[in-house]
DNA sequence: GGTTAATCGGTAATTAATTCTCTATATAGG
DNA sequence: CCTATATAGAGAATTAATTACCGATTAACC
């Protein structure tokens, strides 16, 4: 009964703050929360989605972790730390639950991005349609091949680079998707912090170097491919534990 | 001075067994070796290959650590895991690291691999130069779809899906990438499987249940997203510790 | 209404992963 | 040839994350 919960991506910012149950309380530096938590979350809220468009309106740590192959104990603290709250004998209801996890995650109303560098990849997530669910919304593309700018495909805008900082700042876009060459990533990473982005997607393979504050998730296939094929030339289990059951992410 | 290094998947097998270090003691259930180990990987691979390409024969692991705003020790466990071995005062022989680890990933030589469902995403994969690098190559995709078959776009191929199982024994063919609606993806998976593949990975939303022995790695943006818009919205930082220096991935 | 069964919420124990400490060694420089 | 030094390597200590446990609570059932 295999799985595991681990992630191709490095996450970076600067000052550390409010973290979930940021409350009231006002302490100084909340515990930043544990990047495992916040990564089993999309795959809780798509289930929980899932349930509550069959009508289902409660659901407990214990179908959770069935459906998911987790242990209850963890589910339930990772609830907890997104801010929900439970009933005994019940469970969590899914018309509170739902909404905070939401929240928590920052999905609640979609995020406008940019996608920087209009090829393969780039082109790809820009026509995806699946990012509605989860709090993104790639409003527009920029290339610096005059070739690749202007073409509206599906529905969606290519602008030439140099207009990136002009209309991120007038359209308020704080989300960069970078899927440029490897070689161009810093020097398009630092252009969108200049036209005032605060998170950036990074798909290329680069290390980023940015100010203080600048949130960068990196998303390495190659890390992932390590494990893939490391297992498949070692015929390898990856934890003695867990089990893929159920549907998630 | 931020960094974490997390990521995005989950990998699934059964027989645990020999390790990285698996060597000759032939010890009952080699400890799995700990996938952020594997994960780090790439990136040392990567800075390695580079150095070697500049003329550098020999490096260290203060030399590594410095680069990747690493532990040093942490990369001094890393490589004796890999099978790397050095020598006091001067570090690692490049000429022998780079090999070593190439084999620890299995990518001495590449694996080839299918493309199920030639849409987006599929064909971004598929047309993507930089795998080779990374012991992979695609040989081919398959579609349901009879608009995309047949399509020979970049030299690359589109079969109907009915071909998968003819062509994938035929070809010997153990890795599958799916790329198809998270709707198809389950059926799917288990066609590769009975065409023989032993390795899947997964760019579908869904879990996979499959027969013991098939190494599953999923890739879930889902989750990236979740760490970087949960930071994004709540200005955090994912761990007083590490920096983002080098280059990488 | 009392009883039972299921669940949350908090605390403790376990386990995995990273970082620290120390020793031995081989190399470079004198 | 000898010394000083950077480094690997092994193990201990720390830290983070997961899992197990225990009481309290609430709904359902008799
Ligand atoms: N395609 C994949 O499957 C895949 C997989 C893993 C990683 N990646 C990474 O994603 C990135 C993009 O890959 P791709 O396959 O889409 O490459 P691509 O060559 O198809 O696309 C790159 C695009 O960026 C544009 N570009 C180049 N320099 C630019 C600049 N300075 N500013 C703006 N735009 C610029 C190019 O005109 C091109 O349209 C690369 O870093 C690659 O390593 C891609
Ligand atoms: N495109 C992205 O940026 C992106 C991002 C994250 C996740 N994904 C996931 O990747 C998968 C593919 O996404 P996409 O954007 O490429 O979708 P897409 O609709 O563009 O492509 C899907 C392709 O699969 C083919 N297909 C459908 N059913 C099939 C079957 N049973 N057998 C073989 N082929 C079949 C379709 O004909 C189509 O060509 C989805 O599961 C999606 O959730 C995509």
């Amino acid at each position: 009964m295999p799985e595991a919960w681990e992630s191709d991506a490095r996450t970076a910012t600067a000052r550390p703050c409010g973290a979930g149950g940021c409350d009231e309380k006002a302490e100084m530096s909340t515990p930043p929360l544990p990047a495992p938590t916040l990564r089993r979350m999309p795959a809780y809220l798509r289930l929980l989605r899932a349930w509550e468009a069959e009508g289902r309106d409660t659901v407990s740590c214990t179908h959770l972790a069935e459906a998911l192959g987790l242990d209850p104990t963890l589910i339930r603290k990772d609830l907890q730390l997104a801010g929900g709250s439970g009933r005994p004998k019940t469970g969590y209801r899914l018309a509170e639950l739902v909404p905070a996890l939401e929240a928590f995650l920052g999905w609640s109303h979609p995020s406008e991005a940019f996608v920087i560098g209009a090829g393969n990849l780039g082109l790809a997530l820009l026509h995806y349609q699946g990012f509605a669910a989860h709090g993104l919304s790639i409003v527009a593309a920029f290339d610096d091949d005059a070739r690749k700018v202007g073409t509206s495909s599906l529905g969606k805008r290519i602008f030439p680079l140099a207009k990136l900082a002009d209309l991120g700042q007038r359209m308020g876009v704080r989300l960069g998707i970078l899927c440029v060459p490897e070689a161009a990533a810093q020097a398009v990473a630092e252009t969108c912090c200049a036209a005032g982005m605060r998170g950036l997607w990074n798909f290329t393979g680069a290390r980023l170097q940015l100010p203080e504050g600048t949130v960068v998730e990196d998303i390495d296939l190659a890390q992932s491919l390590a494990l893939l094929s490391h297992r498949l030339s070692h015929r390898q289990a990856p934890h003695p534990a867990a089990s893929p059951i159920g549907t998630a992410p």
